[in-house]
RNA sequence: GGGGGGGUAGCGAAGUGGCUAAACGCGGUUGACUGUAAAUCAAUUCUCUCCGAGUUCGGCGGUUCGAAUCCGUCCCCCCCCA
């Protein structure tokens, strides 16, 4: 697809990490990014323009969500998911992989599809690779995803090995069905758990099909950190250098400075914006609970290294204030800070790596946050 | 002056002889959250403590093996009539 790909524009000397330009028929793009969740075609509680203000990249929409409600048609009818929302960013669909893996309760998978139980009335739906693409095409995102299965984790390698196989046969049914792979790109999912041999035979099969581009799936389903990185480490050295590589649901600050290093170039996650509006705050200080009575009177800024819009101007007594009394735009203020907070690092790590140092980078951070390379919380 | 209702933990409110340190809600405190069934969920919230112990249900005094619950009395609050 002409209107799509990765530009290399730099590889680290010091670690290999790379810089690039995602060009997508929605505007250009740098990466190595962090990609804000919208689930319901709404990154939750921000406006189009606040979206801009972080300077965000690509946005995530989903799916079975979009399905559900309002309907995929009525999106296609809307003018697509870019109009329909008012936003500019590349957009990229989760394929609903995800909803079958957390929806685990009320559903049956066979090599058909998914059938399962919608949770919103209960009524029987069956998802499809084909009818996940179709969505997709509806919803008309520059970014789709192939219809996989998330496996638990942990899983047997009986169990994995059949569910790579029938994730690797949905990817080709995927493929087959895209009606729009002019204007939207659709990536193939790495799945195979942590098993390496599973991890090499998902990745090397799904080049073979020739996606524009790579996720790693199968992760942040509970696994450590110390079991991700090997994942992630056992997927990228089979994938080609020159197609982007998204690591599907990961966002802590601590994953994405490893995954970068092992060559990943997208990352997403709801946790920044779920817990901001829990009242969690990522910062250069920390973690912050909000909420704490310790910043009852504490009228200064919320982290007075970020250059967010919120941290400029708002204390922590009312933003604690806002969040205990419920109001939305504590919600609101607080999901700014923790996208821009993100999203900053992202751009530090760039700059890093253009300059050949990210692995001094990367290791000051962890030692100023006090993080290591195995289980923490990253931020 | 007459008649009626009521005082339970920070607040509201159940309980009306033992299974009650006392339901539930709110409020308070703390924690969790990773391709969003999540403005959600969990723990904790009389006092001291490790199990455990000690004081509670307006005050005081009784009945009883045992009382927030029964009796007497006092204090306070609300409503209606004069």
């Amino acid at each position: 697809m002409e209107k799509f790909w990765l530009e290399i524009t730099h590889e680290c000397k010091q670690s290999g990490a790379r810089t690039g330009i995602l060009h997508t028929p929605h505007g250009d793009v740098l990466t190595p990014m962090f990609m804000p969740v919208g689930t319901l075609a709404t990154v939750k509680f921000l406006s189009p323009e606040e979206i801009e203000e972080i300077q965000s990249g690509v946005i995530l929409s989903n799916t079975y969500h979009l399905w559900l409600r309002p309907g995929d048609e009525i999106v296609r009818d809307a003018g697509g998911l870019h109009t329909f929302m008012n936003v500019k960013n590349p957009i990229l669909t989760d394929s609903g992989g995800f909803q079958v893996f957390s929806l685990s309760d009320s559903r049956k998978i066979t090599e058909e599809g998914v059938t399962f139980k919608n949770h919103l009335n209960g009524d029987t739906m069956m998802l499809s690779p084909e009818k996940s693409i179709q969505i997709q095409n509806n919803l008309g995102a520059d970014i789709i995803m192939s219809f996989d299965e998330c496996p638990p984790f942990p899983a047997t390698h009986e169990y994995m090995k059949a569910s790579v196989e029938r994730t690797l046969r949905w990817a080709q049914r995927g493929k087959d069905a895209h009606q729009r792979p002019h204007d939207q790109a659709l990536f193939g999912i790495v799945q195979g758990g942590e098993y390496e041999d599973l991890r090499e035979y998902s990745a090397k099969t799904l080049v073979d099909m020739d996606f524009p581009g790579y996720s790693i799936g199968g992760t942040s389903v509970g696994e450590t950190k110390e079991v991700l990185y090997r994942m992630v480490d056992y997927s990228v050295k089979w994938l080609p250098k020159d197609k982007p590589r998204y690591l599907m649901g990961v966002g802590s600050t601590d994953a994405i400075l490893e995954g970068v290093l092992r060559g990943i170039d997208m990352f997403d996650c709801v946790l920044p914006t779920r817990i901001a509006r829990h009242g969690t705050l990522m910062s250069n200080q920390g973690r912050i609970n909000i909420r704490n009575a310790k910043y009852e009177r504490d009228f200064g800024p919320l982290d007075p290294e970020c250059d967010c819009y919120t941290c400029k101007n708002y204390s922590r007594a009312y933003l604690r204030h806002l969040i205990r009394c419920d109001e939305g735009l504590g919600q609101r203020l607080l999901s700014i800070h923790n996208l821009r907070f993100l999203i900053k690092l992202t751009e530090d790590i760039r700059q890093a790596i253009n300059e050949d140092r990210f692995l001094d980078f990367k290791n000051e951070y962890f030692k100023k946050h006090k993080l290591n390379s195995i289980d923490s919380r990253g931020f």
